[in-house]
DNA sequence: ACCAAGTAGTTAGCTTCCTAATTATCTTGC
DNA sequence: GCAAGATAATTAGGAAGCTAACTACTTGGT
């Protein structure tokens, strides 16, 4: 069952193992092919995830403010959302622009901090995310749903470490 | 040891099951953790990916490009570069201008099609990926170093899975 | 043999993200 | 109480990816 049988995978073992045998190194093949495979499937997953927020004229980028403004009741400061999203507060600015563009949000200036401002999520905003709702989740299930709920839990420890690993990767 | 211990993994089954439930939709909260989890990952390791390149003066798809290169000789069409990276035609157009301004690459026009062209390896550009093999295998190889080698299996076969199940998000 | 359709590569224009620099405001330390 | 430094948001400019449209060549049907 956990045998490869994928075929089309991009990097292969073989590969792999060539790589590091042509530089004379003494790396795990296999720990390069999961680091290689992750990096592949990270901007497969993006680009389908692009693919999939497009249909509702959306981003992956302004889906996830959205999402997660209204999480939060509605309303969060630009430099929370960067926080949060864990993108830059100029990354912000380029999504809430767009979202504004479209009345998703509207703009306010915060009451507390002459500088700040606060980004509120609009009823047309709240309405888009409910349009989308049944659809959406629909999809992100049966984008798992060829795992079993032991397979996802798996998954999603293995997942966190790795991600966590990566820092590693750009880190120093 | 499966236990969350996290903390700071950006979006929480909490999260999850609130909006779920807000939407009254019958969803399976875990899956749509690790949907969520999964594209919020991929652009995670996707970015890492990015500054690690850059390090050695290249981004993701050029370090693929040159790497998938060398691995097949040193020479190759764009268009095959374009389905064995599986990139667009053009993306790889774009690359190629970058590598070839930088000396990595060459370009020649086909002997046997006098519409194509063949992308070459330069000396120098192998002298690049042999000058950064040992750091870039070294760092791939500490990115996974959290996951045991039965672990590593796992995660590549639940890997492929999902990635597969992306195609479903897209799809229609 | 020739015209139609397909394919290779490029170009143009879009989007997302980034970093660095700018402007405005807040907060501290003296 | 005011100058120096931090912080909020924006702007400007860059890279990678995409699709669509264009050019040049090849191939296949009649």
């Amino acid at each position: 069952m956990t045998k490869d049988g994928a075929g089309d995978e991009t990097p292969t073992l073989e590969q792999a193992r060539r790589q590091v045998e042509h530089y004379g190194l003494d790396a795990d093949p296999q720990a390069v092919l999961v680091a290689v495979r992750l990096i592949s499937a990270g901007a497969r997953v993006g680009r389908a995830a692009e693919a999939h927020f497009a249909r509702f004229g959306l981003s992956t980028g302004r889906y996830r403010l959205l999402a997660d403004l209204e999480d939060h009741g509605g309303e969060k400061s630009p430099s929370r959302l960067a926080a949060d999203l864990e993108v830059s507060r100029a990354t912000v600015t380029g999504l809430l622009d767009g979202l504004e563009r479209e009345g998703l949000i509207a703009r306010r200036p915060s009451a507390e901090d002459g500088r700040g401002s606060v980004a509120i999520l609009t009823a047309r905003g709240a309405q888009r995310l409910r349009d989308m709702a049944p659809e959406h989740f629909g999809r992100l299930e049966s984008m798992v749903g060829g795992l079993s709920v032991e397979e996802r839990a798996v998954f999603l420890d293995l997942l966190a470490r790795v991600v966590r690993g990566s820092a590693a990767l750009a880190a120093d």
